[in-house]
DNA sequence: GCCCAGGGAATCG
DNA sequence: CGATTCCATGGG
């Protein structure tokens, strides 16, 4: 059995720093980083940065090759250790698909690492809004704009922007985050959310159906956003949102239609492994 | 310059 | 219903 976490201690410019490692075979960060799911965590100059929940998180490797977290064990125990879904099973999903299915032992074998954040329903709804049409590196681009000119600043760099911050914008100010026919919509949820007409945090106890339902009452939000949100905000990993890669492997080696029946209740967690597989290697 | 991107809404048949 | 068309912008 592999340890989660261990709290370290080191000494930097005389005082004590708490670093929290992670076990290298837990998590891949790289991958998780690369994978689709989140917009704001990088690989820079020999480690990870990472913006959520109104903070900045480094990650580095020490000489073992673990993740070293440079965090005090509160926001480990509070925060990360949820949000990198540490106590998740990802060897039972990876276990469960079937012999004959060449295509997902192949992303799971390759995607091995990966797993599904816990971020927040709020940023993951105005990030897949701005996700639609648009490539991951431009998504990255907008969102990165939109901290920078609304978010609060913090140590490091920008926490996410709040809903009152970007629902008293207009249009105009907006539109500088090359947000293009998608402005009107941000802007729409943004106003709904700070209003209190979407409550997002009452969403966490509804059933899947008016979850998304609720979601897409958004403008803007379609299905395949709605579905993005659930699984990566909300932690629905029954959700399964198919987007232009998903369906080039649905059509391709699933005659149409993914046997989404074959993992109950973590289609979703599957759904990543074959966007992440997928794209990596342009099928 | 060209093609396309983690789609959705409006319109049409 | 399903199929088609338009949407703004920038990355590769």
């Amino acid at each position: 059995m592999m340890e989660a976490s261990i709290a370290q201690s080191r000494m930097l410019r005389g005082r004590t720093i708490i670093m929290m490692t992670v076990d290298k075979n837990l998590i891949s960060m790289e991958k998780v980083a690369d994978s689709g799911q989140c917009f704001r965590m990088s690989v820079i100059n020999g480690g990870i940065e990472l913006f959520a929940y109104g903070r900045r998180l480094f990650i580095s490797r020490n000489d073992e090759g673990d993740y070293a977290l440079d965090c005090p064990q509160g926001d480990f125990d509070g925060v990360w250790k949820d949000y990198f879904d540490l106590d998740g099973d990802y060897a039972a999903y990876e276990n469960s698909v079937p012999a004959e299915d060449e295509f997902m032992l192949a992303a799971v074998s390759y995607g091995k690492g990966i797993r599904i954040l816990r971020q927040e329903p709020w940023e993951m709804l105005i990030s897949f809004i701005i996700s639609q049409r648009k490539n991951i590196p431009a998504i990255r681009s907008c969102i990165a704009k939109l901290c920078e000119r609304f978010g609060e600043k913090i140590e490091g760099g920008y926490a996410f922007p709040t809903p009152a911050s970007l629902a008293r914008l207009d249009e105009a100010a907006l539109a500088e985050c090359s947000l293009g026919y998608r402005t009107g919509y941000i802007l729409s949820a943004a106003r709904m959310v700070d209003s209190g007409d979407l409550d997002l945090d009452s969403l966490y106890s509804v059933d899947y159906a008016d979850m998304l339902a609720r979601l897409m009452a958004v403008p803007g939000v379609g299905p395949k956003v709605a579905r993005c949100v659930m699984l990566f905000g909300y932690h629905r990993l029954e959700a399964f949102p198919r987007d232009v890669w998903i369906n080039r492997v649905v059509d391709t080696h699933y005659a149409g239609n993914f046997p989404e029946q074959l993992y109950p209740g973590f289609a979703g967690v599957m759904q990543q492994y074959a966007f992440y597989y997928a794209r990596s290697f342009k099928i």
